[in-house]
DNA sequence: GACGATTTGTTACAGTATAACATCACATCG
DNA sequence: CGATGTGATGTTATACTGTAACAAATCGTC
């Protein structure tokens, strides 16, 4: 399972958007591609930063707004927990994530879990609701930040 | 299932501190007090207001740090994708609560899905990620909200 | 080229949260 | 009793996160 290098990522970015007849457009794209060269868990704040570096002047809103769309077409998740963005880590098949949140180093591991996640929508919908396609997370310790030594 | 009244809230709270050797001093217990009068979703903004009005002066770290207590109590969940706060409603079972957040209007519901919680939890452990006791949030559409007429 | 719809730019501001340090309350122990 | 340590609260200032509202540009279509 290695992870896609930013530009397979990208590639594949622009296939499934053009198939959700989505428009991945230059900023967007340009977006994607800070996200993803920092990697991990990214702070809309810190993209803003990236994109002056790279254009000049850009304000939140502009930033704000890519990230929105790449979320709605699920190339990026949200990461409530933190307030920040991280790519999402199986773009290739069809999954339902979750997102693994460690609170010592704040790394973030997805992970495939679609039927315990179905489990869950199941759950959710016998109590009247509906559950929209939307990232679940999980805070904890990771493998590294449990080691007893 | 009716819920508890804010004065057996707060009783069972009480009993539920003393048995985890915590704390809760007046502050804290007030406002809890202030979360449970205004009921649902609760902004930490909006107990600042109202604890500045019973209380005079007040300032942002103190209700933050009485909010944070009452989450690590299990009294009070956060809410992640609202920035807010809210009271526990199965204080009394032992449960592990999936809260479900209508994007529409902004309601939360609690459940208990204490089995697929599990699952879930199994499936980050078999990542080696060790899951903490949390709030694991849903969002879409509540039953009011998805009335086709 | 005119038009409507979407995207982007820009300004200003609203809302959320914490760092850092001072002070206070309280339990414990010598 | 007073010293002392710990946790809780007060206080100031500031950092971080996010959006409303409107203007300008872009793109596809007729």
């Amino acid at each position: 399972m290695t992870p896609l290098s930013p530009e397979e990522f990208l590639l594949i970015a622009q296939q499934h958007c053009a198939a959700r007849g989505a428009r991945l457009t230059e900023l967007r794209q340009q977006v994607l591609g800070l996200v993803l060269a920092r990697g991990g868990v990214v702070k809309a704040y810190q993209v803003l930063t990236d994109l002056q570096a790279a254009r000049g002047p850009a304000a939140p809103p502009t930033v704000y707004r890519a990230l929105d769309f790449l979320v709605e077409q699920g190339l990026l998740h949200r990461v409530d927990a933190l307030n920040g963005y991280i790519a999402c880590q199986h773009l290739e098949c069809q999954h339902h994530g979750l997102l693994l949140v460690c609170e010592t180093c704040n790394d973030v591991t997805e992970i495939d879990a679609t039927d315990s996640l179905d489990q869950l929508s199941a759950a959710a919908a016998r109590a009247g609701f509906q559950p929209r396609r939307q990232d679940v997370l999980l805070t904890g310790l990771c493998q590294s930040c449990r080691q007893p030594s």
